[in-house]
DNA sequence: TTAACTGCAAATCTTTTGCACAATC
DNA sequence: GATTGTGCAAAAGATTTGCAGTTAA
């Protein structure tokens, strides 16, 4: 693989952002630096930051996918109100262990997508 | 809400199958019965039918929503080989109570999607 | 120079929707 | 008879792809 200034560039932007924007998101902000930036350009290099690891993708059932660049222990919330992505601090171990318990089959990866609200809109609602 | 010839078709093939098909496929099977099946309808009935809880979705990133009637404790592997949707025997309470355990958020479902190798595509592969 | 990357637009795939007609209550 | 449900086709939304031109090695 070859440098990409606008790979790079669109992995600047995913770390640099803790909201879990969507590639149309990411495309529309570095269109301000990079005007002829296109979506496809976009969701090629994010494919590829995810397959060499760099990005994960959330993805929620009926939504865009979003990406982001924590690759830490987290999963994610998907607040109903807002729709907005959270990270969630959840036991990685415990799924882990739970998810790896299942015999016969193999897990190779596997994804914990949750729904609810977020702390900001669960505090509004009461 | 009234009764529809159509959805209760629809009903009874997801009740009767075990293979977790897609809106297409349930179409495809029950034109053989009723010829002028819509998917327009086949879409709109499952919709109707998971919000009243007899039908799940399983939404697996990129593919077409699976659908199954399979209420009871468990959660689902995608194979990556074969492409099949199996049901996984998962302790739901730990599950749950790993995922109800986080602070501020307000938790109101969630869904864990395992990937990997069926038992049939992992016994081949050895 | 040549293979990989990009922009653009068109294509694909899944799902939803508008509307006129049909079925249910 | 009033609504709800259906078929059909078109639309919408997300993502991929073909191709001709550009860029990095």
């Amino acid at each position: 693989m070859r440098y990409s200034h606008q790979r790079e560039l669109i992995l600047k932007e995913v770390l640099s952002r803790k909201d879990h924007p969507t590639a149309e998101q990411i495309c529309t902000s570095l269109r301000e630096v990079c005007p002829r930036l296109s979506l496809g350009t976009v969701y090629r290099d994010l494919n590829t930051l995810v397959e060499i690891g760099k990005v994960r993708r959330v993805s929620i059932p009926g939504e865009a996918d979003r990406f982001d660049a924590e690759l830490g222990v987290h999963q994610n919330l998907f607040c109903r109100k807002c729709r907005k992505v959270v990270s969630l601090p959840i036991s990685e171990d415990t799924l882990h262990n739970l998810v790896m318990s299942c015999p016969e089959v193999k897990v190779e990866n596997y994804y914990l997508t949750v729904f609810g609200l977020c702390s900001d809109c669960a505090r509004q609602e009461g």
